[in-house]
DNA sequence: CATAGTGTATGAACCATTTAATACACACAC
DNA sequence: GTGTGTGTATTAAATGGTTCATACACTATG
């Protein structure tokens, strides 16, 4: 349970990506149960509002559900989940094209570009 | 001069993107002038100190400079030119490395990810 | 029933951005 | 010189998304 916030985005869409990160990579499995609001905003040092409001916009994606007076589990609905991952890639995907769309650069200048840090990453991790 | 504005960021920045692209492309020359305070505000529809702001910053930044009582011109050193469209690249080749490490994406699926969209739009502009 | 833990709702506070209203100094054109 | 258009500076106000403080409703547990 680390996020790692920035400066720039919300806090509560930070931890949204958060929780879709987890569920891309499947660290976060179906039904498994995940902190309470108050716990969640504790961990990270937030207000309990800004935990509540990261899970209401995830209950309302169909990520999360809620039964009273239980944390939220993570949805069973298998259609839902395997979206997860294929949702971020475009989003990242699309606002990477976009923004290097008007630079006009050979796409195999870009896709060099992309592969050499890519892979830098992968170093770091390791 | 068209700026498409989104919501996300603020107007100052956008502006100041949109005369990086323009340099990086060679739309803008070494020694060009470009509208004044006042008339760029008029033709973005937006507050004059909005437009001196992201003047001032580009100043800053060394893209532009500006005589008295003359509109800014275009930076004519070549050095800071010739940087501006490495800039924009790394920037944001770093915001998409960044965004999809946390996935655990092959590398390969994701460049065939980047050079699909990215020709879907070479269409669009054609 | 009382306590403590859930999720939920509402209104105010906060803060960066943007807009607004003025003012000043300078130079070129007429 | 007068007027108009430059850049520049200062201060205040409005805007809007985010976050916070607080209260409420419900349920299991003991």
């Amino acid at each position: 349970m680390n996020v790692n916030f920035n400066n720039r985005d919300p806090v509560y869409l930070q931890i949204i990506r958060y929780f879709k990160e987890k569920i891309a990579v499947g660290e976060l499995a179906p039904g498994e149960e995940i902190p309470s609001r108050r716990e969640l905003a504790n961990k990270l040092k937030v207000n309990p509002n800004t935990a509540q409001r990261a899970y209401k916009e995830m209950e309302e994606q169909g990520l999360i559900y809620t039964e009273k007076n239980h944390p939220s589990k993570i949805t069973t609905d298998i259609k839902v989940l395997g979206k997860v991952r294929n949702e971020l890639l475009d989003e990242a995907v699309d606002m990477f094209v976009t923004s290097v769309r008007s630079i006009n650069v050979p796409v195999e200048e870009l896709l060099d570009l992309v592969r050499v840090k890519y892979s830098a990453n992968d170093d770091k991790e390791a």
